[in-house]
DNA sequence: TGTCATTAATAGTTATTTCTTATAAAATTA
DNA sequence: TAATTTTATAAGAAATAACTATTAATGACA
């Protein structure tokens, strides 16, 4: 038995085709039909039931198949091991993050850290919170930056900072008189919403009293970008709720309708998150480092409420 | 990097000794030279520093010798759980057990277990509960019988019986006119007790108020046998205190000295011990449902004191 | 039903890797 | 310094893993 062929089970396992397979570990099929027979003959047992379209995995196979992530992943750390030691920070690292976090955070950390680690090839994806569990699960990306906490076994936090929600409220609203909003004064029925999806929506659902979503409002709406809500609320089609970072980017004059909660005001944690197995550590440390440095100038609320990201949580 | 590769690592991390590592891996010399080699270009790191005799391990060294064990446990998992699911129950099994559990246990399941499992090669090693401890940590051994708790993070422990001590008072001693033994007056100067390294001496010494063990007797005994201190104890040098199944053993005269200890008895707790990375864990369960087997009918209490047999405790 | 398309298995060959034997080099011990 | 022990190196043999080309099997669809 060898790494190689745990591997190549894995990526038959993972594309249900062995030709599929082949192409993503860049050998050709017919090594991998016969180094996966191969280990079949020496664990004397059936991983694949090939006599289903698309393959199947074998009730054994699917614990071999489970064996052998951890296997690969624990030898996939020994190289981070050697590196953590030598302080060698490189290599790929793919990253996820979700929408509502992304055009806020990316910029202000990006250009710090490919200066500061010019050997790391980050590839960035913009993912909802619910794919990046699966890609994380599965080692599609090394790490995310997603609002906390998930309450998932397998998903280590790292919380990076805690951020407001922040109220932008039209003239024409009957809380544009009050100084400050008040959570329990809130209504769903009353607030413009991201399209389903975005866990921002989960949890500005989560924030308010009345969470019956049976639209009475005249209209429906589907964006998943806060400018359409803006614009939306400017016009007066009700208030909606924003992520602090993303108000510091308004224009003056939109600045007079945000409206602050009371304190200690509701807020979501935005955390880095990466599969409990720890690949890449010594990458996520230095993105977790930069991140911190650039935020720590930004935003730095402590007294918050945090509302959890999960729907009915 | 191979899982081989990472075996021969092992080898020599362990024996510090490439030849000889060579010839427990039953491969040539320039084999383990060669390979290690390889992999130390691989990761581009020295494993050992064979500048030093006999060889060391360099600090980064360490950490891979460290994973490299993860790693080559985990693959030989797989052949496990491969058995586990077919149900086959065979190979090589090396058990440890103390010595004053092997001669009463012992003949008590052997017969049994190897008629129930033909295809288990048992072998079975007596050897004192820190030698156990060493040799489940690097795989000499498969399992374990000693006595317990043992407050160890890396060794899973599965309690077997509880086994009372029972006193074997001579007929000239201070308390053999008591109908029973109260462990509050037990004196340590009073009690004929194994030589070092068996746990059971420690269990009496833990179980004595005075735990000073300066000698005040006219003699020092050093016996890793209850026969000789059950003959001295009958020649009234002294009480003793022996293992409950030790005692069924006696002849109807001497059983006469045995004195049983008010309820609840002291007691020492006998469990099946293993490694925590639960290798072979189907021949591990098939072996303590045969010793729950035998055992269910000889020895039977539940309303006991357990005594640790760690010195101190 | 027959043709086409897709996909896995097999055969034969080449390239690579691993292992061995033989030997050299280095270090240790007497 | 010689003898011994131990690791590294060199060269060839054996084993293994990969490739290309092809066949076989299955399913889709006219």
């Amino acid at each position: 038995m060898t790494i190689t062929q745990l591997k190549y089970v894995l990526s038959v396992a993972e594309y249900k085709n062995f030709t599929v397979a082949a192409e993503h570990t860049f050998v050709t099929q017919p090594t991998l039909s016969m180094q996966i027979q191969k280990l079949e003959e020496e664990l004397d047992v059936q991983i694949f039931n090939r006599s289903k379209k698309p393959i199947e995995l074998t009730e054994l196979g699917e614990k071999i198949v489970e064996q052998a992530k951890v296997i690969v992943d624990e030898s996939n750390r020994i190289v981070d091991i050697v590196h953590q030691q030598k302080g060698f920070i490189g290599g790929d690292f793919k990253l996820g993050i979700i929408p509502t976090i992304m055009p806020t955070l990316l910029p202000m950390f990006l250009n710090n850290f490919t200066k500061k680690y010019p050997k790391v090839k980050l590839i960035i994806e913009e993912l909802t919170t619910e794919e990046i569990i699966r890609k994380l699960s599965d080692g599609h990306i090394d790490a995310a930056i997603a609002a906390t906490p998930l309450e998932n076994e397998a998903i280590k936090e790292r919380p990076l900072y805690y951020e407001p929600f922040v109220g932008l409220v039209p003239q024409n609203h009957r809380l544009f008189s009050e100084p400050n909003i008040n959570a329990d004064e809130l209504e769903i029925e009353d607030i413009l919403l991201l399209e389903d999806g975005h866990c921002f929506k989960d949890s500005v659902i989560n924030l308010c009293r009345n969470r019956k979503t049976d639209n009475k409002k005249g209209f429906q709406l589907e964006s998943g970008s806060f400018d359409t809500l803006i614009k939306l609320a400017k016009e007066g089609m009700g208030m909606t709720l924003i992520p602090y970072l993303h108000s510091l980017d308004l224009s003056d004059k939109d600045r007079r309708l945000l409206k602050e909660f009371q304190t200690p005001p509701p807020a979501r944690e935005v955390s880095l998150i990466y599969h409990k197995s720890q690949l890449k550590m010594q990458l996520i440390e230095a993105l977790k480092k930069t991140i911190d440095g650039v935020v720590r100038g930004a935003i730095s609320f402590s007294d918050v409420k945090i509302i959890s990201p999960i729907q009915g949580k």
